[in-house]
DNA sequence: CCAATTCGGTTTCGTAACGCAACCCTATTT
DNA sequence: AAATAGGGTTGCGTTACGAAACCGAATTGG
C-alpha cells in the first residue's frame, strides 16, 4: 500500500509532518535559512541526490514553504526562497537543533552558536511557556482529548 | 543504496532527524505525551502497522527517547515511557503543532488547546528569543558558518 | 561564432522502507 | 478448557529513496 498520508488528519502535528516530516525537507528549509537559494547550492551543500532534491523542492513549493522565482536576466534561472510560512518553521528548526545539541552532541563538541544580530549575544534556550513566559514541561500542561489523532 | 543516514553529520538538526525524522517517530512521541504507554494503545490510536510500530518503538528505545519497562505482575507486560530525552522533545512537538495550526488549520477549525495545569490558561506561542526573552526572527540572527552541514 | 561548462532538471534502475494481513507464543479472563 | 488480549514476527507486494546517466537551455571563454 501507499505510504500513509496525513493530509486529512485532525492532528496538526500530523498535518505538519505531512509537509516537512521526511528526511530531507527540514534540512532544505534549514539550508534556506542559512541563505542558500540555488538548486545547485542546495545539492552540493546537502549532498542530496538531484531527483530527491527536485521532488522535495517541488513539494515545498506546492506547500508554499518555498517560493520558486525566476531571476534570470536573459533566460530562466531560478531561486528558491523562504516564504512567511517557511520562515515560521524557524522555532521548529531551532528547537530540533537545541535538542540535538543537548542529547546528541557533535563529536567535536561544537554546539549551536546562533547569535542575535543586534546584540551579538547567543539566543536563549527554547521552551514551552505559559502566557506570562513561565516555562512549562509536558507534565505541567493539560492536553485535551486527542479524539482521532493521527489516523 | 541505503537511505542516507546522518549519524555522523556535524549538524545537530541532521542528527536529530536521524532519530525522530521519519513519518512516525514524532507522532509516537506525541502520543506518549498524551499519556499512551502500551503497545496496543499506540497501535490503535495512531493507526500504525504493527511491524512499523515495533520497529519505531525499538529505535526510540535504542535512542533512549523511550524506555521499555516490564510492568507485568505475573508475566511480561510492557510499557513504553518517555525518558528525559523524550520529554525534552516537548518544545519541538509544540512548535510543530503551532506551525501546523497556523498554516494548515484543521478543517473543523479546531486549533491547539493546551493549557497550564496550574492556572488553566492556554500556553503561549513559541518563539526563538534572545537572552532577555525578546523574540527573534530568522533575519535577526546571525548563523555561523555551517561548514559541512548535512553531508 | 563555436566549444565547454553550468544550471535545473528527468530517466533508469537497483535497493530499502512501508503497509497489510496472517501467524505465533505468552498471559489473562471466563 | 476455551477465548481473548498483549506483544510481537514473517511474507509479500507496493512505494520511496539514492546514484548515476542523460538532456536541453543558458552562460562563459576564447
Amino acid at each position: 500500500m501507499a505510504r500513509k498520508r496525513f493530509d486529512d488528519s485532525n492532528c496538526s502535528v500530523a498535518r505538519a509532518l505531512n509537509e516537512v516530516g521526511d528526511w530531507w525537507s527540514l534540512l532544505i528549509v534549514l539550508q534556506a535559512m542559512y541563505g542558500t537559494r540555488r538548486y545547485v547550492d542546495f545539492q552540493q551543500e546537502l549532498g542530496i541526490a538531484k531527483n530527491i532534491l527536485c521532488d522535495r523542492l517541488s513539494r515545498l513549493v506546492d506547500n508554499e514553504v518555498l517560493a520558486k522565482v525566476n531571476v534570470g536576466e536573459h533566460g530562466a534561472r531560478y531561486e528558491y526562497r523562504l516564504t512567511d510560512k517557511g520562515r515560521d518553521l524557524f522555532p521548529v528548526v531551532i528547537a530540533l537543533r537545541q535538542w540535538g545539541d543537548k542529547w546528541n552532541p557533535a563529536p567535536d563538541g561544537s554546539a549551536l552558536d546562533l547569535r542575535d544580530r543586534a546584540t551579538g549575544r547567543p539566543i536563549g534556550q527554547m521552551h514551552v511557556s505559559d502566557a506570562d513566559g513561565k516555562p512549562l514541561t509536558v507534565r505541567d500542561v493539560f492536553m485535551p482529548e486527542p479524539a482521532d489523532d493521527a489516523g
